[in-house]
DNA sequence: TCAAAAGTGTTGTCCTTACACCCATGT
DNA sequence: ACATGGGTGTAAGGACAACACTTTTGA
């Protein structure tokens, strides 16, 4: 079985786009490349295949290596094929995009491999077509998370409706009506209300809530209607 | 700039998922394998990378190879990479998924393959994981024709609303109430009625339409909703 | 007591659906 | 004339968006 010699072999890698967000701004997880080609510049977490791995196992073991967690929201963006993306030999990628609580990640790991996390306003020259990777990442997030509760894998375990509310805005960068907005969320039947409440952004403070795990699982992949007018999103 | 060099290398491919409609069910063109490993089993239409290729560019030459096409509506879908997909020898496949005019396409090329097009509950048992692919394309093609109006592709130039809707019928399986269907499609303003009447499928004649290729294209990226309660889709 | 953010209530509009009838024509 | 599929009309219900006020509490 050796029918398929004549044809040549290529690199295979992938790269991570990694989103969080601190309450404030979404951000990405960009590391300084410690190997030439280009060194030094700022690019995605990323490495190759082994030969006894899946693209998805590659993308969990590079995550991992970067941030310590285990388990989290993962899933393929897209495979980048270009003969010269590379200059250094012919490499396709394929381009995985996570969401993580940005509060659990370990910072140590971070600073060993010169990682920083940029907002998405703020994203600096990347190598390579690793700034495309971010674009189309940013896009299938906003398109995304239009119809399916993926933004929740954004948050601490515990989170507030105006923490989800800004968090929304951010990625959307509009302005949502906090009432319909809440009851829209509510009306999920998805969030559990918590006792406790956070009093750090607000004097009145505002109660927590979590994900009812049966129900959030089997609405990952259904349609809901998180943003209003979605026909004008793109 | 050989800092790779320890990485090893796999074999790229390209697999096409080609959906067509005939007036009746959904079909997708599958050929027989010619070459080993399982030569004569049922497969996608697929081939190697070449060195100056980009994915997009193989699976247009692919396609165009098969059916005589060009210029066809081509989306990726996903990066296949178990290590173990293709028993022969390690080769990722990235898949993609087209949709063409049934009528068009080239039957002489067709037979050169050993090409048949197969509806989508009769497709057989196929090479490596091309059952996944074939299934994952379809899931795709349900999302995505939910809020985009591609479905437009499987149609020749001129098509009539009836056509329409036996199409969106075979491709959700379900039942769409004519009236509403007939103006939804209508209040998108994507359709230019002709004059003449399509008389074949029916006594009276249904008008033709073509598609305004302008707010088409411009629509192709936009959200509709052809679908009523897309909640339930999935 | 005042400011700042959380939370709840209501109303009107438009979109969607469900359903019934007329139209054109080949046989 | 009639059967067959094409095309139009309408009314009820529900979802969504727009908008205002009360509550809580730290300073």
């Amino acid at each position: 079985m050796r029918h398929y010699s004549k044809q040549t072999r290529v690199l295979a890698a992938v790269d991570c786009i990694i989103f969080g967000f601190d309450g404030e701004d979404i951000k990405i997880l960009l590391i300084q490349r410690g190997f030439e080609p280009q060194k030094g510049s700022w690019s995605l977490m990323g490495g190759f295949v082994q030969p006894e791995e899946s693209f998805e196992e590659a993308a969990s073991r590079i995550l991992k290596q970067l941030t310590g967690l285990d388990g989290v929201y993962l899933e393929q963006l897209y495979a980048f094929g270009n003969p010269d993306r590379d200059p250094a030999e012919r490499t396709i990628s394929v381009a995985y995009f996570t969401l993580i609580d940005i509060h659990l990640y370990e910072k140590q790991l971070s600073d060993d491999y010169h990682a920083e996390w940029f907002s998405l306003n703020k994203i600096p020259k990347l190598v390579f077509d690793h700034g495309l990777m971010v674009e189309m990442a940013r896009e299938k997030l906003k398109y995304k998370a239009a119809f399916h509760p993926i933004l929740f894998e954004l948050l601490p375990d515990k989170f507030t409706i105006p923490q989800l509310h800004s968090l929304y805005e951010g990625v959307y960068n509009i302005e949502l009506d906090k009432r319909n907005f809440s009851r829209k969320l509510i009306s999920t039947n998805l969030l559990v209300k918590q006792k406790e409440k956070e009093k750090a952004r607000s004097k009145k403070g505002a109660f927590y809530y979590k994900l009812d795990k049966r129900k959030y699982n089997a609405a990952l992949n259904s349609f809901l209607n998180f943003i209003p007018n979605p026909g004008n999103l793109k």
